[in-house]
DNA sequence: GACGGAACTCTTGTATACAATCGGCGCACG
DNA sequence: CGTGCGCCGATTGTATACAAGAGTTCCGTC
Protein backbone atom coordinates (compact mmCIF):
# COMPACT_ATOMS: atom_id res chain seq x y z
CA UNK A 1 0.00 0.00 0.00
CA UNK A 2 1.47 3.14 -1.06
CA UNK A 3 -0.19 6.65 -0.38
CA UNK A 4 1.00 9.22 -2.08
CA UNK A 5 0.99 12.80 -0.73
CA UNK A 6 -1.60 12.05 1.96
CA UNK A 7 -0.35 12.99 5.50
CA UNK A 8 0.82 9.94 7.55
CA UNK A 9 -1.96 10.35 10.33
CA UNK A 10 -0.38 7.46 11.78
CA UNK A 11 -2.34 6.57 15.59
CA UNK A 12 1.40 6.61 17.85
CA UNK A 13 2.24 9.38 20.42
CA UNK A 14 4.28 11.06 18.18
CA UNK A 15 1.47 11.23 15.13
CA UNK A 16 -0.80 12.92 17.60
CA UNK A 17 1.95 15.55 19.26
CA UNK A 18 2.62 16.50 15.71
CA UNK A 19 -0.92 17.24 14.87
CA UNK A 20 -0.66 19.56 18.53
CA UNK A 21 1.98 21.59 17.80
CA UNK A 22 0.84 22.46 14.29
CA UNK A 23 -1.96 23.50 15.58
CA UNK A 24 -0.16 25.91 18.05
CA UNK A 25 1.82 26.72 14.92
CA UNK A 26 -0.96 27.72 12.07
CA UNK A 27 -3.15 29.07 14.47
CA UNK A 28 -0.26 31.40 16.14
CA UNK A 29 -0.45 30.65 19.39
CA UNK A 30 2.96 30.06 18.91
CA UNK A 31 4.53 32.75 17.70
CA UNK A 32 7.09 33.25 14.47
CA UNK A 33 11.32 32.70 16.23
CA UNK A 34 9.60 31.15 19.47
CA UNK A 35 11.40 28.51 21.24
CA UNK A 36 10.12 24.93 21.32
CA UNK A 37 11.90 22.91 24.08
CA UNK A 38 11.93 19.37 24.15
CA UNK A 39 11.77 18.60 27.83
CA UNK A 40 9.35 21.32 28.29
CA UNK A 41 7.02 19.84 25.37
CA UNK A 42 7.22 16.23 26.53
CA UNK A 43 6.16 17.15 30.12
CA UNK A 44 3.38 18.57 28.69
CA UNK A 45 2.37 16.33 26.85
CA UNK A 46 2.93 13.44 29.35
CA UNK A 47 5.62 11.42 26.94
CA UNK A 48 8.81 11.09 26.75
CA UNK A 49 11.36 13.08 24.78
CA UNK A 50 11.67 10.59 21.90
CA UNK A 51 8.45 11.25 20.15
CA UNK A 52 9.03 15.18 20.86
CA UNK A 53 11.74 14.78 18.75
CA UNK A 54 10.32 12.71 15.89
CA UNK A 55 7.32 15.23 15.65
CA UNK A 56 10.01 18.36 15.65
CA UNK A 57 11.95 16.45 13.03
CA UNK A 58 8.60 16.47 11.22
CA UNK A 59 7.64 19.77 11.69
CA UNK A 60 10.79 20.58 10.05
CA UNK A 61 10.58 18.85 7.21
CA UNK A 62 7.46 20.58 6.16
CA UNK A 63 9.26 24.06 6.75
CA UNK A 64 6.85 24.78 9.87
CA UNK A 65 9.83 25.25 12.37
CA UNK A 66 13.38 25.53 11.99
CA UNK A 67 16.26 22.82 13.81
CA UNK A 68 19.62 24.27 14.60
CA UNK A 69 22.36 21.08 15.53
CA UNK A 70 22.47 21.59 19.19
CA UNK A 71 20.45 24.74 19.84
CA UNK A 72 16.92 23.44 19.52
CA UNK A 73 13.94 23.93 17.51
CA UNK A 74 12.39 27.24 16.79
CA UNK A 75 8.75 28.46 14.91
CA UNK A 76 10.31 28.82 11.35
CA UNK A 77 10.62 32.79 11.30
CA UNK A 78 11.03 33.66 7.48
CA UNK A 79 11.95 37.26 6.33
CA UNK A 80 10.49 39.11 4.01
CA UNK A 81 12.01 38.10 0.98
CA UNK A 82 11.31 34.32 2.42
CA UNK A 83 7.61 35.20 2.36
CA UNK A 84 7.61 36.27 -1.54
CA UNK A 85 8.86 33.36 -2.09
CA UNK A 86 6.44 31.47 -0.28
CA UNK A 87 3.97 33.18 -2.07
CA UNK A 88 5.15 33.10 -5.48
CA UNK A 89 5.70 29.22 -5.06
CA UNK A 90 2.04 29.31 -3.36
CA UNK A 91 0.87 30.55 -6.30
CA UNK A 92 2.19 28.58 -9.02
CA UNK A 93 1.00 25.64 -7.65
CA UNK A 94 -2.45 26.92 -6.69
CA UNK A 95 -2.62 28.34 -10.42
CA UNK A 96 -1.44 24.37 -11.43
CA UNK A 97 -3.77 23.23 -9.51
CA UNK A 98 -6.51 25.55 -10.83
CA UNK A 99 -5.53 24.44 -14.78
CA UNK A 100 -5.93 20.39 -13.87
CA UNK A 101 -9.01 21.18 -12.01
CA UNK A 102 -10.62 23.15 -14.79
CA UNK A 103 -9.23 20.20 -16.89
CA UNK A 104 -11.11 17.12 -14.84
CA UNK A 105 -13.56 18.40 -12.21
CA UNK A 106 -16.71 16.98 -14.04
CA UNK A 107 -20.66 18.40 -13.09
CA UNK A 108 -20.99 17.20 -9.39
CA UNK A 109 -17.72 18.91 -8.30
CA UNK A 110 -18.80 21.85 -10.08
CA UNK A 111 -21.66 21.81 -7.84
CA UNK A 112 -19.38 20.77 -4.56
CA UNK A 113 -17.07 24.15 -5.52
CA UNK A 114 -20.27 26.37 -5.75
CA UNK A 115 -21.84 24.95 -2.59
CA UNK A 116 -18.08 25.61 -0.55
CA UNK A 117 -18.25 29.38 -2.41
CA UNK A 118 -21.65 30.03 -1.12
CA UNK A 119 -20.39 29.22 2.24
CA UNK A 120 -18.65 31.57 2.49
CA UNK A 121 -21.21 34.69 2.03
CA UNK A 122 -22.12 34.51 5.66
CA UNK A 123 -18.92 35.36 6.55
CA UNK A 124 -18.47 37.96 3.98
CA UNK A 125 -21.32 39.74 4.82
CA UNK A 126 -20.66 39.44 8.74
CA UNK A 127 -17.22 40.75 8.03
CA UNK A 128 -16.06 37.60 10.27
CA UNK A 129 -12.39 37.33 8.82
CA UNK A 130 -11.86 34.58 11.02
CA UNK A 131 -14.72 32.70 9.75
CA UNK A 132 -14.04 33.34 5.73
CA UNK A 133 -10.36 32.24 5.79
CA UNK A 134 -12.10 28.92 7.08
CA UNK A 135 -14.69 28.68 4.64
CA UNK A 136 -11.98 30.00 1.84
CA UNK A 137 -9.54 27.25 2.78
CA UNK A 138 -12.34 24.65 2.29
CA UNK A 139 -12.71 26.24 -1.52
CA UNK A 140 -9.42 26.19 -2.25
CA UNK A 141 -8.92 22.33 -0.75
CA UNK A 142 -11.60 21.36 -2.99
CA UNK A 143 -9.69 22.82 -6.28
CA UNK A 144 -6.65 20.68 -4.84
CA UNK A 145 -8.80 17.69 -4.44
CA UNK A 146 -10.30 18.85 -8.15
CA UNK A 147 -7.01 18.91 -9.93
CA UNK A 148 -6.71 15.05 -9.27
CA UNK A 149 -2.95 15.09 -8.41
CA UNK A 150 -2.52 13.69 -5.12
CA UNK A 151 1.09 14.39 -5.22
CA UNK A 152 0.52 18.20 -6.31
CA UNK A 153 -2.39 18.90 -4.19
CA UNK A 154 -0.09 17.08 -0.85
CA UNK A 155 2.62 20.67 -2.16
CA UNK A 156 0.08 22.60 -2.00
CA UNK A 157 -1.65 21.84 1.12
CA UNK A 158 1.77 21.66 3.09
CA UNK A 159 2.39 25.18 1.65
CA UNK A 160 -0.71 26.38 2.91
CA UNK A 161 -0.01 24.97 5.58
CA UNK A 162 3.41 27.26 6.49
CA UNK A 163 1.83 30.54 5.11
CA UNK A 164 -1.07 29.76 7.74
CA UNK A 165 0.30 31.41 10.56
CA UNK A 166 0.69 34.90 8.60
CA UNK A 167 -2.30 34.08 5.86
CA UNK A 168 -5.25 35.59 8.38
CA UNK A 169 -3.01 39.16 7.90
CA UNK A 170 -4.27 39.39 4.23
CA UNK A 171 -8.54 38.91 5.25
CA UNK A 172 -8.47 41.54 7.65
CA UNK A 173 -10.32 44.40 5.65
CA UNK A 174 -13.89 44.30 4.77
CA UNK A 175 -13.34 44.95 1.64
CA UNK A 176 -10.55 42.62 0.97
CA UNK A 177 -13.06 39.78 1.92
CA UNK A 178 -15.80 41.41 -0.83
CA UNK A 179 -13.08 41.11 -3.33
CA UNK A 180 -11.93 37.54 -2.52
CA UNK A 181 -15.43 36.16 -2.66
CA UNK A 182 -15.63 37.96 -5.96
CA UNK A 183 -12.55 36.44 -7.27
CA UNK A 184 -13.60 32.76 -5.81
CA UNK A 185 -16.44 33.41 -8.37
CA UNK A 186 -14.78 33.96 -11.14
CA UNK A 187 -12.35 31.45 -10.70
CA UNK A 188 -15.32 28.65 -10.02
CA UNK A 189 -16.80 29.84 -13.25
CA UNK A 190 -13.74 29.54 -15.11
CA UNK A 191 -13.12 25.85 -13.60
CA UNK A 192 -16.45 25.07 -14.79
CA UNK A 193 -15.94 26.08 -18.24
CA UNK A 194 -13.12 23.76 -18.70
CA UNK A 195 -11.55 26.66 -19.42
CA UNK A 196 -7.55 26.00 -18.12
CA UNK A 197 -5.65 28.56 -19.30
CA UNK A 198 -8.28 30.89 -17.19
CA UNK A 199 -8.77 29.27 -14.44
CA UNK A 200 -4.62 29.25 -13.68
CA UNK A 201 -4.57 33.38 -14.61
CA UNK A 202 -7.65 33.99 -12.35
CA UNK A 203 -6.21 31.87 -9.39
CA UNK A 204 -3.02 33.72 -10.32
CA UNK A 205 -3.96 36.50 -9.79
CA UNK A 206 -6.01 35.57 -6.94
CA UNK A 207 -3.08 34.73 -4.50
CA UNK A 208 -0.42 36.21 -6.65
CA UNK A 209 1.93 38.51 -4.97
CA UNK A 210 1.17 41.48 -7.69
CA UNK A 211 -2.59 41.35 -6.93
CA UNK A 212 -3.73 43.84 -3.73
CA UNK A 213 -4.00 41.00 -1.19
CA UNK A 214 -0.49 40.68 -1.32
CA UNK A 215 -0.05 44.05 -0.67
CA UNK A 216 -2.21 44.72 1.52
CA UNK A 217 -0.73 41.64 3.37
CA UNK A 218 2.86 42.90 3.37
CA UNK A 219 1.04 46.43 4.65
CA UNK A 220 0.32 44.79 7.72
CA UNK A 221 3.76 42.38 8.14
CA UNK A 222 6.11 44.94 9.81
CA UNK A 223 3.65 44.64 13.47
CA UNK A 224 4.64 40.84 13.24
CA UNK A 225 7.79 40.87 12.16
CA UNK A 226 8.89 43.29 15.02
CA UNK A 227 7.94 40.59 17.42
CA UNK A 228 10.15 38.19 15.89
CA UNK B 1 19.16 32.51 10.46
CA UNK B 2 15.81 31.02 8.52
CA UNK B 3 16.94 28.97 5.91
CA UNK B 4 14.29 27.83 3.54
CA UNK B 5 13.94 25.29 0.97
CA UNK B 6 17.90 24.05 1.26
CA UNK B 7 18.43 20.39 2.65
CA UNK B 8 19.64 20.65 6.30
CA UNK B 9 22.59 19.29 5.72
CA UNK B 10 23.54 18.79 9.43
CA UNK B 11 26.91 17.15 11.34
CA UNK B 12 24.76 14.63 12.79
CA UNK B 13 25.50 11.02 12.07
CA UNK B 14 21.54 11.31 11.00
CA UNK B 15 22.14 13.39 8.35
CA UNK B 16 24.99 11.74 7.17
CA UNK B 17 22.84 8.28 7.18
CA UNK B 18 19.69 10.17 5.50
CA UNK B 19 22.19 10.78 2.43
CA UNK B 20 24.02 7.36 2.93
CA UNK B 21 20.45 6.06 2.49
CA UNK B 22 18.63 8.06 -0.07
CA UNK B 23 21.86 7.55 -2.28
CA UNK B 24 21.01 4.35 -2.07
CA UNK B 25 17.33 4.45 -3.34
CA UNK B 26 17.50 6.93 -5.57
CA UNK B 27 20.40 5.03 -7.44
CA UNK B 28 18.50 2.36 -7.17
CA UNK B 29 20.97 -0.17 -5.17
CA UNK B 30 17.91 -1.00 -2.84
CA UNK B 31 14.91 -1.94 -5.05
CA UNK B 32 11.28 0.09 -4.58
CA UNK B 33 9.34 -1.91 -2.16
CA UNK B 34 12.42 -3.68 -0.31
CA UNK B 35 12.52 -3.77 3.23
CA UNK B 36 14.55 -1.34 5.34
CA UNK B 37 15.61 -2.70 8.79
CA UNK B 38 15.93 -0.84 11.33
CA UNK B 39 18.50 -2.48 13.52
CA UNK B 40 20.27 -4.09 10.48
CA UNK B 41 20.90 -0.39 9.40
CA UNK B 42 22.09 0.32 12.35
CA UNK B 43 24.82 -1.96 12.59
CA UNK B 44 25.68 -1.66 9.37
CA UNK B 45 26.56 2.51 9.42
CA UNK B 46 27.73 1.64 13.38
CA UNK B 47 25.21 3.97 15.24
CA UNK B 48 22.22 2.76 17.36
CA UNK B 49 18.67 2.44 16.42
CA UNK B 50 18.22 6.43 16.95
CA UNK B 51 19.55 7.96 14.66
CA UNK B 52 18.23 5.71 11.75
CA UNK B 53 14.72 5.95 12.67
CA UNK B 54 15.31 10.41 12.62
CA UNK B 55 16.70 9.44 9.10
CA UNK B 56 13.64 7.24 7.95
CA UNK B 57 11.24 9.44 9.47
CA UNK B 58 13.04 11.88 7.02
CA UNK B 59 13.37 9.85 4.07
CA UNK B 60 9.37 9.13 4.89
CA UNK B 61 8.74 13.06 4.81
CA UNK B 62 10.28 13.25 1.68
CA UNK B 63 8.64 10.71 -0.07
CA UNK B 64 11.35 7.94 -0.85
CA UNK B 65 9.82 5.73 1.57
CA UNK B 66 6.70 4.60 2.98
CA UNK B 67 6.70 4.25 6.74
CA UNK B 68 4.06 1.79 8.19
CA UNK B 69 3.28 1.91 11.78
CA UNK B 70 4.64 -0.89 13.63
CA UNK B 71 5.48 -2.74 10.36
CA UNK B 72 9.14 -0.83 9.31
CA UNK B 73 9.95 1.30 6.29
CA UNK B 74 10.11 -0.29 2.59
CA UNK B 75 11.30 1.61 -0.27
CA UNK B 76 8.46 3.53 -2.12
CA UNK B 77 7.17 1.71 -4.60
CA UNK B 78 4.52 3.78 -6.46
CA UNK B 79 1.76 2.46 -8.89
CA UNK B 80 1.69 3.46 -12.62
CA UNK B 81 -1.18 6.31 -11.69
CA UNK B 82 1.68 7.08 -8.88
CA UNK B 83 4.13 7.60 -11.25
CA UNK B 84 1.61 9.67 -13.79
CA UNK B 85 0.75 12.08 -10.97
CA UNK B 86 4.51 12.40 -10.37
CA UNK B 87 5.58 13.09 -13.27
CA UNK B 88 2.64 15.67 -14.09
CA UNK B 89 3.34 17.78 -10.70
CA UNK B 90 6.69 17.36 -11.76
CA UNK B 91 6.08 19.06 -15.40
CA UNK B 92 4.11 21.83 -13.70
CA UNK B 93 6.79 22.26 -11.06
CA UNK B 94 9.41 22.24 -13.51
CA UNK B 95 7.74 24.57 -16.10
CA UNK B 96 6.87 27.32 -13.53
CA UNK B 97 10.85 27.02 -12.86
CA UNK B 98 11.42 27.81 -16.60
CA UNK B 99 8.78 30.76 -16.52
CA UNK B 100 10.36 32.71 -13.54
CA UNK B 101 13.90 31.47 -14.64
CA UNK B 102 13.31 33.39 -18.33
CA UNK B 103 12.17 36.12 -16.16
CA UNK B 104 14.89 36.68 -13.91
CA UNK B 105 17.90 34.81 -15.35
CA UNK B 106 20.37 37.13 -16.67
CA UNK B 107 23.57 37.09 -18.99
CA UNK B 108 26.54 35.27 -17.01
CA UNK B 109 23.56 33.16 -15.89
CA UNK B 110 22.41 32.42 -19.49
CA UNK B 111 26.49 31.67 -20.43
CA UNK B 112 26.21 29.41 -17.56
CA UNK B 113 23.37 27.69 -18.56
CA UNK B 114 24.73 27.43 -22.12
CA UNK B 115 27.95 25.85 -20.51
CA UNK B 116 25.84 23.04 -18.91
CA UNK B 117 23.95 22.70 -22.40
CA UNK B 118 27.25 22.07 -23.95
CA UNK B 119 28.70 19.63 -21.25
CA UNK B 120 26.04 17.20 -22.24
CA UNK B 121 26.99 17.03 -25.61
CA UNK B 122 29.45 14.19 -25.05
CA UNK B 123 27.16 11.66 -23.54
CA UNK B 124 24.82 12.41 -26.23
CA UNK B 125 27.29 11.73 -28.65
CA UNK B 126 28.78 8.02 -26.57
CA UNK B 127 25.03 7.24 -26.29
CA UNK B 128 26.49 6.90 -22.69
CA UNK B 129 22.61 7.33 -20.51
CA UNK B 130 24.13 7.20 -17.59
CA UNK B 131 26.27 10.44 -18.38
CA UNK B 132 23.88 12.25 -19.79
CA UNK B 133 21.39 11.78 -16.88
CA UNK B 134 24.05 13.01 -14.92
CA UNK B 135 24.46 16.21 -16.87
CA UNK B 136 21.16 17.07 -17.58
CA UNK B 137 20.13 17.01 -14.09
CA UNK B 138 23.02 20.02 -13.65
CA UNK B 139 20.91 21.57 -16.34
CA UNK B 140 17.74 21.38 -14.74
CA UNK B 141 19.14 22.38 -11.19
CA UNK B 142 20.52 25.65 -12.77
CA UNK B 143 16.87 26.55 -14.22
CA UNK B 144 15.79 25.86 -10.71
CA UNK B 145 18.33 27.78 -9.01
CA UNK B 146 17.61 30.34 -12.07
CA UNK B 147 14.00 30.76 -10.59
CA UNK B 148 15.44 32.66 -7.91
CA UNK B 149 12.97 30.97 -6.16
CA UNK B 150 14.41 28.72 -3.38
CA UNK B 151 11.24 27.33 -1.70
CA UNK B 152 9.70 26.41 -5.54
CA UNK B 153 13.69 25.14 -5.97
CA UNK B 154 13.54 23.01 -2.90
CA UNK B 155 9.96 21.23 -3.77
CA UNK B 156 11.10 20.99 -7.51
CA UNK B 157 14.27 19.08 -6.07
CA UNK B 158 12.29 16.87 -3.71
CA UNK B 159 9.79 15.94 -6.22
CA UNK B 160 12.75 14.97 -8.92
CA UNK B 161 14.61 13.01 -6.38
CA UNK B 162 11.59 10.77 -5.63
CA UNK B 163 11.48 10.03 -9.29
CA UNK B 164 15.40 9.49 -9.77
CA UNK B 165 14.87 5.68 -9.19
CA UNK B 166 12.64 5.66 -12.06
CA UNK B 167 14.12 8.76 -14.24
CA UNK B 168 16.81 6.78 -15.98
CA UNK B 169 14.52 4.83 -17.86
CA UNK B 170 13.90 7.29 -19.86
CA UNK B 171 16.98 7.69 -21.39
CA UNK B 172 17.66 4.34 -22.40
CA UNK B 173 17.54 5.26 -26.47
CA UNK B 174 19.75 7.02 -28.19
CA UNK B 175 17.09 9.05 -30.51
CA UNK B 176 15.77 9.89 -27.01
CA UNK B 177 19.22 11.26 -25.59
CA UNK B 178 19.19 13.48 -28.98
CA UNK B 179 15.71 14.77 -28.82
CA UNK B 180 16.23 15.83 -25.07
CA UNK B 181 19.63 17.59 -25.92
CA UNK B 182 17.45 19.33 -28.83
CA UNK B 183 14.78 19.94 -26.60
CA UNK B 184 17.17 21.87 -24.10
CA UNK B 185 18.87 23.73 -26.91
CA UNK B 186 15.00 25.11 -27.33
CA UNK B 187 14.45 25.82 -23.94
CA UNK B 188 17.52 27.70 -23.15
CA UNK B 189 16.58 30.29 -26.13
CA UNK B 190 13.79 30.38 -24.62
CA UNK B 191 15.18 31.45 -21.74
CA UNK B 192 17.70 33.57 -22.96
CA UNK B 193 14.94 35.18 -24.93
CA UNK B 194 13.26 36.23 -21.83
CA UNK B 195 9.96 34.75 -23.06
CA UNK B 196 8.39 33.45 -19.64
CA UNK B 197 5.53 31.41 -21.44
CA UNK B 198 7.64 29.71 -24.50
CA UNK B 199 10.11 28.54 -21.70
CA UNK B 200 6.92 27.25 -19.70
CA UNK B 201 5.35 25.41 -22.81
CA UNK B 202 9.27 24.31 -23.75
CA UNK B 203 9.63 22.79 -20.15
CA UNK B 204 6.30 21.23 -20.41
CA UNK B 205 7.07 19.26 -23.47
CA UNK B 206 10.35 18.51 -22.34
CA UNK B 207 9.28 16.69 -18.77
CA UNK B 208 5.69 16.48 -19.49
CA UNK B 209 3.35 13.07 -19.55
CA UNK B 210 2.40 14.15 -23.18
CA UNK B 211 6.04 13.81 -24.48
CA UNK B 212 7.24 10.83 -26.26
CA UNK B 213 9.89 10.74 -23.35
CA UNK B 214 7.21 9.85 -20.71
CA UNK B 215 5.67 6.94 -23.22
CA UNK B 216 8.90 5.78 -23.73
CA UNK B 217 9.19 5.63 -20.15
CA UNK B 218 5.95 3.82 -19.17
CA UNK B 219 6.82 1.09 -21.78
CA UNK B 220 9.89 0.40 -20.33
CA UNK B 221 8.38 0.39 -16.40
CA UNK B 222 6.94 -2.92 -16.46
CA UNK B 223 10.08 -4.88 -16.03
CA UNK B 224 10.74 -3.38 -13.34
CA UNK B 225 7.58 -3.11 -11.70
CA UNK B 226 6.94 -6.70 -11.91
CA UNK B 227 10.15 -6.97 -9.74
CA UNK B 228 8.59 -5.16 -6.82
C1' DG C 1 -4.70 -33.32 4.27
C1' DA C 2 -6.35 -28.51 4.99
C1' DC C 3 -7.75 -24.97 7.95
C1' DG C 4 -7.96 -22.26 12.30
C1' DG C 5 -5.97 -20.73 16.45
C1' DA C 6 -2.61 -19.92 20.08
C1' DA C 7 2.04 -19.33 21.59
C1' DC C 8 6.38 -17.53 20.23
C1' DT C 9 9.66 -14.58 18.08
C1' DC C 10 10.99 -10.63 15.92
C1' DT C 11 10.39 -5.83 15.04
C1' DT C 12 8.88 -1.45 16.10
C1' DG C 13 7.48 2.36 19.52
C1' DT C 14 8.66 4.54 23.85
C1' DA C 15 11.26 5.54 27.93
C1' DT C 16 15.45 6.31 30.29
C1' DA C 17 20.45 6.84 30.79
C1' DC C 18 24.70 8.69 29.23
C1' DA C 19 27.79 11.84 26.43
C1' DA C 20 28.96 15.93 24.04
C1' DT C 21 28.38 20.59 22.81
C1' DC C 22 26.54 25.33 23.29
C1' DG C 23 25.31 29.51 25.94
C1' DG C 24 25.89 32.10 30.08
C1' DC C 25 28.32 33.71 34.05
C1' DG C 26 32.15 35.12 36.71
C1' DC C 27 36.84 36.32 37.13
C1' DA C 28 41.23 37.97 35.73
C1' DC C 29 43.61 41.11 32.93
C1' DG C 30 44.46 45.12 30.07
C1' DC D 1 35.71 50.13 33.56
C1' DG D 2 35.55 47.27 29.35
C1' DT D 3 37.04 42.98 27.30
C1' DG D 4 38.54 38.19 26.84
C1' DC D 5 38.98 33.58 28.71
C1' DG D 6 37.54 29.53 31.30
C1' DC D 7 34.30 27.06 34.06
C1' DC D 8 29.49 25.55 34.81
C1' DG D 9 24.69 24.61 33.85
C1' DA D 10 21.48 23.36 30.56
C1' DT D 11 20.03 21.23 26.39
C1' DT D 12 20.60 18.43 22.55
C1' DG D 13 22.38 13.98 20.28
C1' DT D 14 23.08 9.08 20.89
C1' DA D 15 22.85 4.66 23.06
C1' DT D 16 20.53 1.22 25.62
C1' DA D 17 16.63 -0.86 28.04
C1' DC D 18 11.90 -2.00 28.20
C1' DA D 19 7.02 -2.70 26.34
C1' DA D 20 3.73 -3.84 22.98
C1' DG D 21 1.96 -5.17 18.57
C1' DA D 22 2.54 -7.86 14.11
C1' DG D 23 4.01 -11.93 11.60
C1' DT D 24 5.05 -16.75 11.85
C1' DT D 25 5.03 -21.35 13.00
C1' DC D 26 3.44 -25.24 14.99
C1' DC D 27 -0.11 -28.02 16.67
C1' DG D 28 -4.81 -29.55 17.26
C1' DT D 29 -9.03 -30.29 15.12
C1' DC D 30 -12.32 -31.09 11.41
Amino acid sequence: MYTIGARSTGHHAASDLRTAIEEDIVTGRVAPGERLDEAGLAVRFGVSRTPVREALQGLAADGLITLRPRRGAVVASPTIPDLMALFEAMTELESACAGLAARRMEAPDHARLWDLWRACLPAVRAGDADAYYDANVRLHEAVYDGAGNPVLAGDTRRLRNRLAPYRRLQLRSPRRLLASHAEHEALAAAIEAGDEALARGRMRGHVGVQGEAFTDFLARLPDTLRAG
